[in-house]
RNA sequence: GCUCCGGUGGUGUAGACCGGCCAAGCAUAUGGGGCUCUCAAUCCCACGACCCGGGUCCAAAUCCCGGCCGGAGCACCA
């Protein structure tokens, strides 16, 4: 039945289709004014295709609404600051098209959490603490309170105020926000907002020695600066249940959490401490290095920033864990790339085969297909002559012997260390080569004559191809091509490029 | 161990909150065919899944219970 529809009536089924393209879901309590919504990368380092997700969605929304959408740098752990990683995130998420309305520094805005803290310590809902932190944590195990938890707003003021007048060393006190120390999740039970850091900041030098964690500045930012919408990984489903206390002992209109699943992409290095290392000791060429899952590699080795989008709007927000499928990122973006990359011939491993013909081959050959609807712009022309013509040495090993078509150049025979001109089409030397297999099979396979220049190709695994490429090719450096039957390149210089994908 | 969350074709997902229109949609991969002087793109066809066991119900992928499997959190990281 739905054969014969889909058969007699195509056009019923696909205008359904387009109606129910796929979209994000919409969010709940949106206002007139849209949406406020933030991203919230620490400055560790360039973001990865990890963080794509979180970015992607938040645009994705403030698009369909409207609002503002806040990149929030989170510095508030000095020893893990890469200043490089400022500049560089904003330049990724403007790579991926993602408009954030404006930019808010955590270190910036440390003399607010202090005042908001300290508000909490007045209320009783905050302490201080000099307890050992091991007797802490083992306390709140058990449910049972520190020695500080049940003093008096007044001394723990005093303490609050010692602390930030700089009364403690290192690692003797920490200030406490109070949940509920029966809470059946031993992870939300109290937590821990301040402690002393010495760690100079690469923006605000000595200037602090006061940090806030990351779950009291989180609080307090989303708070401050309005958002309506979260959207986060669920890593911080157990961070959300702790910020909330502070929302709800202000008194605070909680904004929407939404939390998505995990993405864990294989065989691709994230970790950006592990990449930092790697760089100073010279096992990677830089943070786009192929190998890499930034963003940085993504864009040196020709993707798209729209397939990212697409990927990630096609997975939506659920909180299933998922797993990053290359098969299926690389399908959008050969969708994207193919009608614009001009073809050009690479031969890797090159086999030079001896050419003896007397006279001259002209190969016409277009620089794009015509269905790519980029035929008119022109193709690459080159006379062949007596010489040497070079094609793979994968395709040899298959084809000496054997009838073969050169693109775009004629029917050719292969025999051992030599070439030979059958004609440009089917005559009575080609139907004598190959009594037995269909014309219509003969293989079409890519090649070179004259026409070379030396060229490598940079895989994602670190290896390379080296071969020859069209001089053609030079014409268009800084774009990905098709290298005809190997695969997209992104053709970096007159030397090398880096692959991109089948 | 404790506290949460989740398990749909080979892969990525939609549907689940508010049971029926789901003998389960889309994409990708694979196989076949059309177009094409590329193993690309494009078009058509085919293939293939509700973790297991109970229960509720006229009716369960969807709700309940148990099991198995996977993930997250339990930091003076974010």
């Amino acid at each position: 039945m739905t054969g014969i529809v889909q058969r007699e009536f195509p056009e019923l089924l696909s205008s359904r289709t387009k109606e129910e393209k796929k979209s994000l879901p919409d969010l709940p309590d949106v206002g007139n004014g849209g949406v406020v919504m933030r991203m919230a990368p620490s400055p560790s380092g360039p973001l990865h295709i990890g963080h794509a997700r979180m970015a992607i969605l938040n645009d994705e929304y403030l698009r369909r609404y409207g609002g503002k959408l806040i990149l929030r740098i989170e510095d508030t752990n000095p020893s893990n600051i890469e200043p490089d990683a400022y500049q560089m995130i904003q330049d990724d998420l403007r790579w991926l098209g993602v408009n954030f309305t404006e930019v808010v520094i955590q270190s910036k805005r440390f003399e607010l959490y202090y005042s908001e803290m300290r508000k909490l310590i007045e209320e009783g809902k905050a302490y201080v603490s000099t307890s050992p932190t091991e007797e802490f944590k083992s306390r709140k195990q058990q449910g049972l309170p520190v020695r500080e938890r049940e003093e008096t707003p007044e001394e723990n003021l005093e303490r609050w105020e010692r602390m930030l007048s700089g009364g403690y060393e290192k690692g003797e006190v920490y200030a406490v926000v109070k949940t509920d120390l029966n809470h059946p999740n031993p992870a939300i039970r109290d937590f821990i907002a301040f402690r002393i850091i010495d760690t100079p900041h690469p923006l605000e030098g000595d200037r602090y020695r006061i940090y806030p964690m990351m779950n009291f500045s989180v609080a307090i930012d989303d708070h401050f600066l309005g958002l309506t919408h979260v959207i986060r990984g669920k890593d911080h489903i157990a961070n959300t249940e702790k910020q909330k206390y502070i929302f709800g002992y202000r008194g605070w209109k909680q904004p929407y959490y939404l939390h998505y699943g995990k993405v864990s992409i294989e065989n691709t290095i994230l970790k950006t401490t592990f990449i930092k290392k790697g760089i100073r000791n010279g096992d990677f060429t830089g943070w786009d290095d192929p190998r890499l899952g930034t963003l940085a590699a993504f864009r040196k080795r020709g993707f798209d920033p729209l397939a990212i989008r697409r990927y990630y709007v096609e997975s939506g927000i659920g909180s299933v864990d998922t797993t990053f499928s290359w098969e299926i990122f690389y399908s959008f973006n050969r969708k994207i790339i193919d009608s614009r990359s001009p073809r050009h011939f690479f031969v890797s491993q090159p086999v030079s085969l001896k050419f003896d013909f007397e006279g001259t081959l002209n190969a016409d050959i277009p620089l794009f297909p015509q269905a790519s609807g980029n035929a008119e712009k022109g193709s690459r022309r080159y006379k062949v002559g007596k010489g040497s013509i070079m094609i793979s040495s994968q395709d040899y090993a298959k084809l000496n012997g054997e009838l073969v078509r050169l693109k775009d150049l004629g029917y050719f025979k292969v025999e051992s260390s030599r070439i030979e001109y059958l004609g440009e089409s089917i005559n009575e030397d080609v139907q004598k080569w190959n009594p037995n297999r269909p014309l219509g099979k003969v293989p079409i396979i890519h090649w070179l004559s004259g026409n070379e220049v030396p060229f490598r190709v940079v895989k994602p695994d670190g290896t390379v191809d080296s071969g020859f490429v069209e001089n053609d090719a030079l014409n268009y450096i800084g774009m990905v091509h098709q290298f005809e039957r190997y695969g997209y390149v992104n053709v970096l210089n007159e030397r090398e490029g880096y692959f991109t994908h089948p």
